[in-house]
DNA sequence: GGAAACCTGCAAAGGACCTGACCGCGACTT
DNA sequence: AAGTCGCGGTCAGGTCCTTTGCAGGTTTCC
């Protein structure tokens, strides 16, 4: 039950793989080709997993990667390719892919690892307006490119925001995600790291804003 | 002329195994569970293939395999199961296994894939990130013609990181990947060692810095 | 106007990290 | 057997960042 985009340009191939996902209850959105594959794919954030081929008549696989990533698409990539040679998979991965598979594959395998991927989501993304990502693995916060690393309690204050984008997070709320453990006492210092993480939003260009709601918490908008 | 590491913890099973391998010419070592395979396996970099069993007395050999991984034992992994369960079989190959073989098995068939996988060397041998190379058969890291020798300490550490490029590696897994056996007290030691290897990275004129993240680890960039 | 809630700038304290040096141990050499 | 060397691990001191809280200004609501 998560949504699927796949590029192939062999046809067999690509009608086997469409079905096993369709069977698995997957929603699939399919490309031919590299350009049509960033068109399709690029824009789309409800993609949870990207299937691509590194063999493509019109394009490497690697540069579509690149092309998606760039284009803000943060949804896991992983490559298909009958090229077992090391270079290649590493190649794959400084694309920015996480997951690969050898041709020929198992489909079942596919199919487990395509969900290893949906469920680890890798990225929290908050796309309202503009596409804020929310970097776990980095710590970090991006924007259109532009990047800011957050200290570990900005990060975890913000988490609990960005969970329920649109939403007004309690400051209590607020207070239990940013300090697990209980400690805390002076309430200004919540404000403090407010401030600290709209500047760092600032820095990457966010066009989403802590908004503080008097008296409840914040939201993010 | 292969050295091949068998966990299994069925006497009859391991000593037919061990003497097939023996016979065939290759230096076995043997580990009888969970816990002792990864004491012995996880440092041992001369192992050309490991050969688990799943069904272990003290842990899921899938389990040891992520551990082993984790360590930075690169060798590939063979699983030797009961279980012709398709869901174990996929289960194995996302733990990092290589291949895969349903008891009972041929004596014959297995020394034949344990030989397949020697040959091929490794599904993840060398792992690169831009231009830097990491070689595990020399414990070296080399840059455009410049190399550096790594210590095996080092070397685990920096698999650990590498192996994720770009995330952040927290320090607890950068710990247990260099220190396989649990050891190590001194957290003050992971800096020393962070040092060294920022040196060799600078000595072959790497482009890729290990940058640290302040309260979380570590990252490849 | 006044109080509460919030923002801002700043600075102290403590922790995390870096650095350079040191020492013990085992392996290898002589 | 003694010496040498590389590796693993530790230590002390310094640096820098994170955290935290204060003090005072600003906004909002009654």
């Amino acid at each position: 039950m998560a949504k699927v985009a796949l590029c192939e340009d062999d046809p067999s191939i690509r009608r086997i793989v469409v079905e096993g996902l369709r069977h698995a209850g997957h929603e699939v959105v399919t490309a031919h080709d590299g350009r049509e594959a960033v068109t399709l794919f690029a824009g789309d954030d409800t993609i949870a997993v990207v299937v691509l081929d590194i063999g493509l008549p019109d394009a490497d696989g690697r540069d579509v990667c690149l092309a998606l990533r760039s284009a803000g698409q943060v949804a896991p990539v992983l490559f298909l390719t009958a090229l077992g040679a090391v270079h290649d998979r590493l190649a794959g991965f400084s694309a920015g892919a996480d997951d690969y598979l050898p041709k020929p594959f198992d489909l079942k395998e596919l199919l487990a690892r395509v969900e290893a991927l949906a469920r680890r989501g890798r990225l929290v993304t908050v796309s309202s307006a503009g596409d804020l990502v929310l970097d776990p693995a980095r710590h970090a916060i991006a924007c259109e490119g532009r990047e800011a690393a957050l200290t570990p309690t900005e990060f975890r204050m913000l988490a609990a925001i960005t969970s329920r984008p649109g939403e007004v997070v309690r400051r209590r709320a607020v207070v239990a995600a940013a300090w697990p453990d209980g400690a805390m006492v002076n309430e200004n210092t919540v404000d403090s790291y407010v401030r600290r993480i709209r500047a760092k939003l600032a820095d990457v260009g966010s066009p989403l804003h802590l908004h503080t709601v008097r008296g409840v918490g914040f939201s993010l908008r």
